[in-house]
DNA sequence: GATGGGGCTTCCCATAGTGGCAAGGTCAAG
DNA sequence: CTTGACCTTGCCACTATGGGAAGCCCCATC
């Protein structure tokens, strides 16, 4: 099948199907003598894989691991569960990031009144304190969210 | 003081401070005759609101709005409030979209034996399921987190 | 058989925010 | 006057994704 149909078939855009062949996620498909890519059942399944581990919020680095996990017989499922927790606690220290951010937005929201004077404890916040002082170290990457 | 002073003063980078510059969220500094940007104490108060809002995790453009509030002698702290809450809803959109993607991996990895086999759910899933059904609308851009 | 529409190809650009590097000018201390 | 630290601009990189243009291809319909 062509792009256009394995992109339907497994959720994955024609475009980021191309872009994954470039990066060297997914060997380069087979073309027709026009230069079309074609596509089997099993490269869709590889793509659905693909785009699940993505909804995972793994990223393609993250996949690419994945991916050489699932077609390694030998694998070890231990290996396959680190690599799962590990994302699960960067996860997890961003989820805290945000929420720390969250909490104090809604901290200093509270405290406005939220009317048509000027004054407003959000601007003064942001003038004066060191907001969010223990922000050592933050999960830099995680990939575009 | 020169543009370095001022990131260390603001904890801004100088490559942080060329680029809000460069994009309009900053005045253009003055210059002095040799071409290096000087900054006041003023200046660096304006560069340390903007390192908070994004400790806050507010965009570029967010800081945009917000600056605006903060130089607006007749602000209505409703404006600043809502636009502060408005971002709180993205937050936590972020954060619930995280959280499923958690959840889901503990789950399976919590059914993985985690040993030398090569048997492993977290792959199968991956391999078979719709891990995430409930992904419509998801805020995509809540600036690189 | 020609024509049209839709799909395919590659290539380039843009996003947000940040880092890094390189070539060259500048300033201050020794 | 030299040296080293700083500044300037400009360009490239990253992640993951979308948009678009120019040009070729395939199939169905007339």
């Amino acid at each position: 099948m062509n792009i256009g149909d394995a992109a339907k078939a497994s959720g994955v855009s024609a475009k980021m199907i191309r872009y994954y062949e470039e990066t060297g996620l997914i060997p380069p498909a087979a073309r027709t003598e026009a230069g079309y890519r074609i596509y089997s059942d099993q490269d869709v399944h590889m793509l659905r894989f693909i785009r699940r581990a993505r909804d995972l919020g793994f990223s393609v680095d993250g996949i690419r691991e994945l991916l050489g996990l699932w077609r390694d017989r030998d694998r070890h499922s231990a290996d396959v569960k680190r690599l799962a927790l590990a994302h699960v606690a960067d996860l997890r220290q961003k989820i805290r990031e945000l929420e720390d951010m969250a909490t104090t937005l809604e901290t200093l929201a509270a405290c406005c009144h939220g009317n048509d004077r000027p004054d407003c404890p959000i601007l003064s916040e942001l003038e004066t304190a060191s907001v969010l002082p223990a922000k050592k170290g933050a999960v830099r990457k995680l990939n575009g969210m």
